[in-house]
DNA sequence: TTGTATGCGTTATCAA
DNA sequence: TTGATAACGCATACAA
């Protein structure tokens, strides 16, 4: 079905079929009704191929805000943007990209607003905050769609979310955990920051599944590292010094290569430790042998589909309404990184 | 760059310029040389978005070859086949399907020509064997590129492997032992078959690293499963006879059903079996508790992969060469299925 | 040996 | 309120 034959069924032209469709006004009631029952009967959707010539004039503009500054995390995500805009280059596409440090929502509300002009859709690691969601709904509204990318945010109607299941994710680490300690263990844990809701989804998925199915594992301290490598050494040294026994530790977020550190610094390379992600220092403490596996989320694939999605969201001219891609936890241990 | 700008630069017409770009002769060669500089001095590629449009005319089909039946790993690439052309309905290209069971020469050789005469592109996953590496050849000159999944066969002049990387499957296979072992066990091998290049692989890739890192794993017995679930139900059971002292099982191909299924039977559910790929048969005796993790290479992946580039390399008129498309071996444990 | 006209499906512009 | 026309980039039949 083009438009070209809905045109001809009803006895139109083919202007007066896009003037429906793209919703132009100047057609008479009784033609647009005719039209989109004729549309609706048959089927139609646009042709992408036919699409891609006229998008390729509009030049459009994919939009990307991240927190990403500081966080070798992100490398991944903004190499998966990359790779997938140079696949668009025909098409005409190109990306801007806005980066932060840290999670202040004034400075990430700036940040929308200053590419907002200009982009016809947006891609953004939002701050899990009402502003924000606000501001996402605002952009809806002049037809400007988002992809959330790796945090998602409530109540904002954001046309699609591109992540991992953070829950799941903390489960996946309690099964690996059961795995490496045979059920009998004396746990500390380094949790993440407040802010970022992943984190928390994390510590109760791994929490709450590693009670289920190892109850001989005990709970012996934890104390947060704050997202980074800094704070997880501190955290990681003042636990061992009030806990000795401790044999096993968690780190729910970035960090880990600090917990290492203070591993060695304390000469306990005998614990073994459950980590996030394969960023570079992680990979070089595993294959260390002091991380024996850890759970990852695929962030090139994420930033990847994120921006595939987008850009056919443009192409077809729809907008996803609440869709979710969710990356399937990876685990990885020396071997397969 | 486009064709209608080349053939301005060059002074001549755009359907000079497209004799030459799609050799088809009949063009002065001080012409032909002209335009040939130009393009390449310009870099010069074809407009992917203008290419659809044609491509629709031409209405591609895409030719597939598996050796499936009875192995519901291949399900999943099948499926990854279907997400693949359910995205290219708009470009018109189609598939056409050819599976058989085993692996008979003639019968692949006979599958191909059965096709041959009517696709654009050819994805494979090829026997072992000089006379399918002929005739993908064959097809080459013919100007059908071939792309190979999850197998690849060597001397073929294929244009791409789409597939995982047996070797690494097996090391990593090594690394889990070593990770619910904690290095001590007494472990007994069910082989695959020998017609297949990535099980010996992964056979060798698995036993040459666990020398390494586990000095103290005993080999103790192994016997060949012959990739299915009845031979490897006997073969287990035998090794088990054999040798009581037996407490890991680690098996190379298809038929870990078969394997637990002995186990269960002998009333060991004491041993822990590492095994590959979370088909359904797998993925319930997982969650039993019986396979402790598997080694995936992304089969869904795979199939998706291999009809994207066969789609790509239609839409850019150029063939790939020698490319390796690798997938990354995933572990999965009851918790990430 | 070369140029011109037409079409693929969508969209924007202009004329009616 | 509507229809005709040109344009995007590529491909090809046909005319010169």
């Amino acid at each position: 079905m083009t438009i070209k034959e809905i045109a001809q069924l009803c006895g139109v032209s083919r202007g007066t079929v896009d003037r429906v469709l793209n919703k132009r006004g100047r057609v008479k009631p009784e033609t647009e009704d005719l039209i989109l029952r004729t549309i609706a009967q048959m089927g139609y959707t646009k042709n992408i191929a036919g699409r891609a010539l006229t998008v390729k004039r509009d030049e459009p503009v994919i939009g990307a805000v991240l927190c990403s500054e500081g966080n070798s995390f992100f490398d991944d995500i903004i190499q998966g943007f990359h790779n997938a805009i140079s696949e668009l280059v025909d098409y005409g596409i190109t990306l801007s990209i806005r980066t932060m440090r840290g999670h202040n929502v004034d400075k990430q509300l700036e940040l929308i607003d200053e590419i907002s002009d200009h982009i016809t859709a947006l891609v953004i690691q939002p701050i899990n905050d009402p502003r924000i969601a606000a501001k996402i709904r605002e952009l809806r509204h002049q037809g400007i769609p988002t992809i959330t990318v790796n945090n998602d945010i409530e109540n904002s109607s954001r046309c699609c979310y591109v992540g991992s299941d953070y829950q799941a994710g903390g489960a996946t680490a309690a099964g690996l955990m059961r795995l490496i300690t045979g059920g009998e263990a004396n746990l500390a844990i380094v949790t993440g920051v407040d802010s970022l809701m992943g984190h928390i989804q994390r510590l109760e998925g791994f929490v709450s599944h590693l009670r289920a199915i190892c109850p001989n594992i005990k709970f012996v301290d934890c104390e947060s590292g704050q997202d980074n490598p800094e704070h997880s050494y501190e955290a990681t040294k003042r636990m061992l010094h009030r806990h000795p026994e401790i044999d096993t530790l968690f780190i729910v977020a970035a960090g880990s290569h600090g917990m290492c550190r203070a591993v060695i610094d304390l000469g306990r390379e005998d614990i073994r430790i459950i980590a996030y992600d394969d960023v570079p220092s992680t990979q070089a403490m595993m294959r260390r042998g002091l991380i024996k596996a850890v759970v990852c989320q695929q962030p090139l694939e994420q930033g990847y589909r994120a921006i595939r999605i987008a850009f056919d969201m443009i192409l077809s001219d729809t907008l996803l309404n609440n869709e979710q891609i969710i990356m399937e936890n990876q685990i990885k241990i020396a071997e397969n990184l």
